[in-house]
DNA sequence: TTGGCATACATAGGAGCTCGATGTATTGTG
DNA sequence: CACAATACATCGAGCTCCTATGTATGCCAA
């Protein structure tokens, strides 16, 4: 992405919808951010680790270290208090997708199949 | 909007996107985008007019002191630079929501008429 | 075997943008 | 006549994300 200050905001909550559908830990939260933006959105590690602290600290997502192929890996999980999280945060998402559009009519609509 | 850094690095499109429809003054364009976004974006003055300053000196938009009933007010015009500024940042900003879209599935789509 | 690359975690510092607060001044209204 | 709305402007604070840096392991090729 070019201007950078676009996904200011948007980090945590991605973060949070991905661990609703599965356990995972952070190198491959950025990998899966990455393939399904079509390289879109590229997270840098000093994007998410912080971020992932954060998030944990406020008790939304929850870790646990874990060894995959010799090397140590930091699952984290969603927890009930992230999954509320989740659902009002999506409906501010939602909200600021439609006020942008009121104004700049982008109409990210898909065609009918 | 409660999540104050979703509205990051919009700000100038969305005024050269107002400007390219008409003519405007700063407090003009904070009290249109409010009623147009249904008071979702509400601009405070310290947001705007930095702002607007900052597109001028950049050469995307020019102004000129007007008087209306008898207060001076500061009209501002897109210029050719910013028409192709505009064209480029909303794509831009098409790509980000598309991109938002393929993970979040927001799907803020109109129902067919 | 050794160098390089991908993997995998982490943090500190800097930069940029928006908001809150504040200031000035005029117009219209109750 | 006081107050709200209009209309401009700036400064400092706060938050987030990126760059840079550091550590360490596994794997593959030369």
């Amino acid at each position: 992405m070019e201007n950078r200050e676009l996904s200011r905001g948007t980090v945590g909550t991605i973060v949070l919808k991905l661990l609703s559908e599965r356990t995972m830990y952070g190198y491959e939260i950025i990998k899966e951010v990455e393939q399904r933006t079509g390289g879109e959105f590229i997270w840098k590690e000093g994007t998410l680790y912080p971020a992932l602290h954060k998030l944990e600290q406020g008790g939304l997502i929850a870790s646990s270290w874990e060894l995959a192929s010799g090397k140590p890996r930091k699952y984290y999980s969603l927890t009930r208090s992230g999954a509320k999280a989740l659902a009002a945060e999506t409906g501010e998402l939602r909200k600021f997708v439609s006020a942008l559009n009121s104004i700049m009519m982008l109409e990210d609509c898909h065609e009918p199949a």
